[in-house]
RNA sequence: AGUCUCGUAGCUCAGUUGGUUAGAGCACUACACUGAUAAUGUAGGGGUCCCCAGUUCAAAUCUGGGCGGGACUACCA
């Protein structure tokens, strides 16, 4: 036996024996070492944290990226991929504090900081084993032996080159931004600590609208025509009351109109001009209150009558008024405060339309104040209160929350109050006595609160790290439009919006577990040293040793906290320099790997061949982690992209379109997905079913569907070849095989779809469609090859004769399925492997077969193979077998009813020659006597016209629905016209259009007398007559049925000859006596001999009557 | 809230520059075929192409406005 013949697909099994295979030959290694000295093809492992297990996505992600890798193989490229670990981070931390029950003021207090991070290191690597564990079950191909581990030393060293490099390029400054803050904590938090669940809450605020009175003095001339008004105040509304004493500015909408009312003041009754947005007048004054003449003297009860005085000014114009500063607690030492700014985040939405700026206690109001060139007051301390500048606070906590029920109790004795108001309510009384308050409620919303100690946090300002990617804008967005974005939108949109409203990129993290910021500074920062490599920081420590006397050495681990202990010196010798505290954002070392992982500029000191990437894979979630990092760093150190094509896959959802979760057990375990289905249809269901890019809702009867459909299918065929094959001794020798042209025409056809197929699959593949290359083949292997090829090819392999033909019908057979076998290679890399090495086992002559599909070369479509005219004959012979098919099935003829012929009309005689050389196929298939073609012009065909909406749409415009109508009912003389190439002429509505053949499409209606079907420009008609010979023919093919299920149920050899005994039956004599020949020959029998004998055995015949039978295998 | 993305048969997906009967596979039903038998063919049922409005002779397709799912970013004065 040549080739393995196995029964049942069990692709589970075609896993291990495989894996197995490329771990005892080194198949991995052996894919790359095949391709040194080729041009290399530079792909990225974005590191996955092992701090978690691989779930079903990981796979999917993993499959898109080993895919191209493999594919680049074939196609010759050298493909490293080294695979790597994301080890910092905060998750890692939280993980580590959970399990030690310990939070983060613990650490140095409880549990030394190198204990912590001792922890850290072992936790990180958790589930190293699981993912390699899931990486090698899969498929994917990556170097796990020697991963980049971006804790190492080396990996550091690296990252600090980079940050040197952007240091020295001007682009690392110290600034201080608004984050959020945990007073409680004295921490500040990270926007993954405030996505933590539960730590936004609906609180109830006490809100409050301020009235600040404009300078009029400050008021230009168009400003002056316009709020012609004395005493007008601006309202503005707040739910954080605490912060107005903060307040430095007043944001209004530059495309937002305000209108000016008139009103007693609710609290003092004394005359205001409030400025308010226009479409906010009648939420905050009730429509019957309004009054368009003189305004009532003030009343006491609640209604507060008011007039519009000016109705409609433009937010732009109230841009650089000045105001009276709220209280007299303190001014800004810098900047021009107290005036009118225009900002795009001001809505009507709710408020009044004018947004009061604190920019210490906002990221927008920072931003906008930043803009305007306008200073700000922090008159909050990190604790949570307010400095001594406020006076008659000083010293209070600003949030309620913060305080102990004790606390309070104090409070409220010290204030002489009957209950403790907080410093919101009492600001706003404040205000209330001043009359600089229109309005105050208590006001629900979402407000964050810290995950640790389940306090609201603060917006406050932190010092920080940046770089200034804003300074590199430009290029980032350039150098983007030069990748290839897979889809497309992501890199225009996502990504490319984000480009757009770039910040600077805020480094700092106040952590434990991370890389170390190599910044060291004296006391009041004016002297400062960047470190950017570990030689450099040798010699600088050696520097301050001789300054000060001191032993220090490079320690051995770089992290904090044994890195923070080294002091440099000023280069004067005279100042201590010590570390800035601070951590680098992990983002910026999983951007760093593409040099950190080949430890770039030391141990290597070339990225030639090494970057940028060709090609990179992740989850579209990181749009703004990875490959955001990866491209900023890469164009602010090299001027380059650090990828050229990036395909972002979606999420994999479960099937019912929901996000996979612990909580709500959907979580699909890859594991037991591969032990049960296999990797192959595994990776082919994630790639096939829906392009990457997409959501996918994954669903394991979609497994099933691909297994059996496109495995089972190509595994069938290849079973059907490998039966035939170890019959006959085939093998196949590639120097010897037939030359095609001496094939047979279906031989020359699957070729050519098989040159298609690859040029087609190739296309996909450069293009990074894999989905759309996964379905090319899917659709060759099932519909061409399997349902078409092999099944109308079948008598080729079993007759008993050895020819040309059979030979023939080997090679083509054999060749399809090898090249499948590399071109599935990439997606089903077990699969494929096996199929090619049971192909190679066949394999003779002087071409040489590779150890493994995976060491092969992807097969090039041969252009002089691929016949276009021969692969539309066939489309129209498959669409003719259908109908007449169908037309059986309508008159219910079986298809082992031979029948005399098929009529087909042909309009056109390049459709008749067409159809003569498909003749046979046809015929075989319908099981007809006869193809007869009729002309058009025999005047047997009736022929029927149909429009061409596209040309005509152009000519007639309105008028074709009329001239739809009027084409479809043209007659033969306006038909033979237009066949002739002559216009027909149509009016409507007394105007002519002249119709041309192009206009028109001509078809074929009906045959008169005849059974017809139609399919397009395709008609076919039936002859359903009988006669006496077709039905002995019939019933011949009948009687060779029956025999063969016979033999079956015997279970006899496939070669066995028989003597056949039949009971007589006027059917059977006749057959007998025509077709004995055939069905000796069909059944291989001896002998068929009838008599009226008792038979033990009976088969069933037509209409429910029984035939006895013996069958004996000769000689037995 | 903003940005992006998706919405077509029970399920998963195609659907060309707008063109008249909206397709495929799976599933279901019936019938057939079979020297591949856990395979194969044919036929059938099954659609408000998410909704509304507009442009057009013509809209699943283009425009505008909604609705729903999802992701990311931000979190609000």
């Amino acid at each position: 036996m040549i080739y393995k013949e196995v029964k049942g697909l069990n692709l589970p099994e075609i896993d291990r024996e495989i894996l197995a295979f490329w771990q005892e030959n080194d198949i991995f290694k052996k894919s790359i070492e095949n391709r040194e000295g080729q041009e290399s093809f530079v792909f990225y492992e974005g590191p996955p944290s092992a701090n978690g297990k691989p779930g079903i996505h990981h796979v999917m992600s993993r499959a898109v990226k080993d895919l191209f890798c493999r594919y680049q193989t074939l196609k010759g490229k050298k493909v490293h991929r080294k695979g790597g670990w994301d080890t910092h981070g905060l998750p890692i931390e939280l993980s580590v504090e959970k399990e030690l029950g310990i939070t983060k003021e613990d650490i140095g207090v409880k549990i030394s900081i190198d204990d912590y991070n001792h922890k850290c290191r072992e936790t990180v690597m958790r589930f190293k084993n699981e993912w390699d564990d899931v990486t090698r079950k899969m498929g994917y191909w990556v170097d796990l032996d020697h991963p980049y581990i971006t804790f190492e030393n080396e990996y550091i060293e690296s990252v600090w080159y980079l940050l040197k490099e952007i240091y020295k390029k001007g682009y690392l400054y110290k600034g201080y931004t608004i984050q959020p803050f945990s007073p409680a904590a004295g921490t500040g938090l990270s926007s993954h600590e405030l996505n933590q669940p539960g730590a936004y809450r609906e609180v109830k605020d006490v809100s409050a609208v301020a009235l600040f009175k404009l300078k009029p003095e400050s008021f230009n001339a168009a400003q002056n025509a316009v709020l012609n008004v004395p005493g007008i105040l601006v309202a503005a509304w707040t739910t954080t009351p605490w912060t107005l004493p903060s307040n430095t500015a007043l944001a209004v909408g530059e495309a937002i109109s305000y209108s000016i009312v008139e009103c007693h003041n609710p609290y003092t009754h004394e005359l205001n001009r409030i400025l308010l947005a226009k479409d906010l007048v009648y939420k905050w004054f009730k429509p019957e209150h309004e009054v368009f003449d003189h305004l009532l003297p003030a009343n006491e009860d609640k209604k507060i009558h008011f007039k519009i005085l000016i109705p409609e000014i433009k937010g732009k114009l109230l841009e650089g008024i000045r105001y009276e500063a709220l209280f007299d607690y303190a001014i800004p030492e810098e900047g021009d405060a107290y005036k009118i700014l225009l900002g795009d985040f001001v809505s009507t939405q709710d408020g009044t339309g004018i947004v009061h700026i604190a920019p210490s206690f906002g990221a927008d109001d920072m931003r906008v104040a930043k803009k305007y060139n306008v200073g700000t007051l922090t008159l909050v301390d990190k604790q949570g209160r307010f400095t001594k500048e406020v006076y008659d606070f000083a010293g209070e906590y600003v949030k309620e929350d913060y305080l102990s029920p004790e606390e309070k109790a104090q409070e409220k004795i010290r204030l002489g109050l009957e209950k403790y108001l907080s410093v919101d309510e009492r600001l706003v009384i404040k205000l209330k006595k001043e009359g600089k308050l229109f309005n105050s409620q208590k006001y629900q919303h979402n407000y964050p609160h810290c995950w640790r100690t389940d306090k609201p946090i603060l917006y406050y300002p932190l010092d920080s790290w940046f770089i200034r990617v804003t300074a590199v804008k430009d290029r980032l967005i350039a150098l983007n439009n030069t990748i290839k974005w897979k889809p497309a939108a992501t890199g225009t949109g996502r990504f490319g919006n984000w480009l757009e409203n770039l910040q600077d990129w805020n480094l700092s993290r106040s952590r434990y577990w991370g890389i170390p910021i190599p910044i060291w500074r004296n006391a009041d920062g004016s002297i400062e040293k960047c470190i950017g490599s570990l030689e450099e920081l040798k010699t600088e420590i050696e520097l301050a040793n001789k300054a000060f006397g001191l032993n220090q050495s490079l320690p051995k681990d770089i992290h904090r906290p044994y890195i923070d202990d080294i002091i440099l010196t000023s280069p004067d010798g005279n100042e201590k320099l010590t570390r800035e505290l601070d951590l680098i954002d992990v983002w910026f070392d999983s951007g760093s790997m593409p040099y950190a992982q080949i430890h770039y500029p030391f141990s290597n000191k070339s990225l030639e061949g090494l970057f940028p990437a060709d090609f990179i894979a992740e989850g579209v979630d990181q749009t703004r982690g990875w490959f955001y990092t990866l491209h900023a760093i890469s164009t602010m150190v090299f001027d380059s992209v650090a990828y050229k094509a990036v395909v972002s896959n979606g999420l994999v959802l479960d099937k019912n379109g929901e996000k996979m979760s612990k909580r709500k057990g959907n979580v699909v375990d890859p594991f037991l997905t591969i032990n049960q289905y296999g990797a192959d249809a595994t990776r082919w269901y994630l790639i096939s079913n829906a392009d990457p890019w997409e959501n996918l809702k994954f669903d394991l009867d979609g497994i099933t569907e691909v297994r059996n459909k496109f495995f089972g299918t190509l595994y069938n065929t290849y079973s059907f070849f490998a039966i035939y094959a170890n019959i006959d001794q085939f093998q196949y020798d590639a120097s010897k095989a037939l030359p095609l042209s001496i094939r047979s025409e279906m031989d020359q056809w699957i070729i050519s779809r098989l040159q298609s197929v690859i040029i087609l699959y190739r296309e996909y593949m450069d293009d990074f469609e894999p989905t759309q290359a996964a379905r090319v083949i899917e659709s060759f292997v099932s519909n061409d090859l399997s349902n078409w090829f092999v099944r109308l090819s079948r008598r080729r392999y079993w007759k008993s004769e050895s020819s040309g033909d059979k030979q023939a019908a080997f090679e083509t057979l054999y060749e399809c399925l090898y090249n499948t076998s590399i071109l599935i290679s990439s997606l089903a890399p077990f699969f494929s492997d096996w199929l090619y090495k049971n192909l190679i086992a066949g394999f003779i002559g002087s071409v040489k077969a590779k150890e493994s599909v995976h060491l092969t070369d992807l097969p090039n479509a041969d252009l002089s193979l691929k016949q276009t005219d021969l692969e539309r004959r066939m489309d129209i012979a498959q669409r003719i077998c259908s109908q007449v098919l169908s037309l059986r099935k309508a008159q219910k003829i079986r298809v082992r009813q031979p029948l005399q012929q098929i009529l087909v009309p042909v309009l056109e005689d390049s459709m008749k020659s067409d159809l003569q050389m498909v003749e046979e196929i046809i015929k075989s298939e319908v099981n007809v006597k006869e193809v007869n073609y009729i002309s058009g012009d025999a005047g047997l065909v009736k022929k029927k016209t149909k429009p061409n909406f596209r040309t005509l749409g152009k000519k007639l415009g309105k008028h074709m629905k009329e001239a739809a109508e009027l084409i479809q009912n043209f007659n033969e003389e306006e038909i033979s016209q237009l066949e002739k190439d002559l216009n027909v002429k149509l009016e409507i509505d007394n105007q002519p259009y002249l119709i041309s053949k192009e206009d028109v499409e001509i078809l074929s209606e009906d045959i008169p007398g005849w059974l017809v079907s139609h399919d397009g420009e395709l008609t076919v008609a039936l002859d359903i007559n009988l006669s006496d010979e077709l039905i002995s023919e019939g019933n011949a093919r009948e009687l060779i049925n029956r025999i063969q299920n016979i033999r079956k149920e015997k279970d006899l050899n496939v070669t066995d000859k028989i003597e056949i005994r039949l009971q007589e039956h006027p059917d059977i004599l006749k057959s007998l006596q025509l077709f004995k020949d055939l069905i000796s020959n069909e059944v291989l029998a001896f002998s068929i001999e009838t008599s009226n004998d008792q038979f033990a055995e009976q088969f069933e015949w037509l209409e429910d009557e029984k035939i006895g039978f013996r069958i004996q295998v000769k000689g037995s």
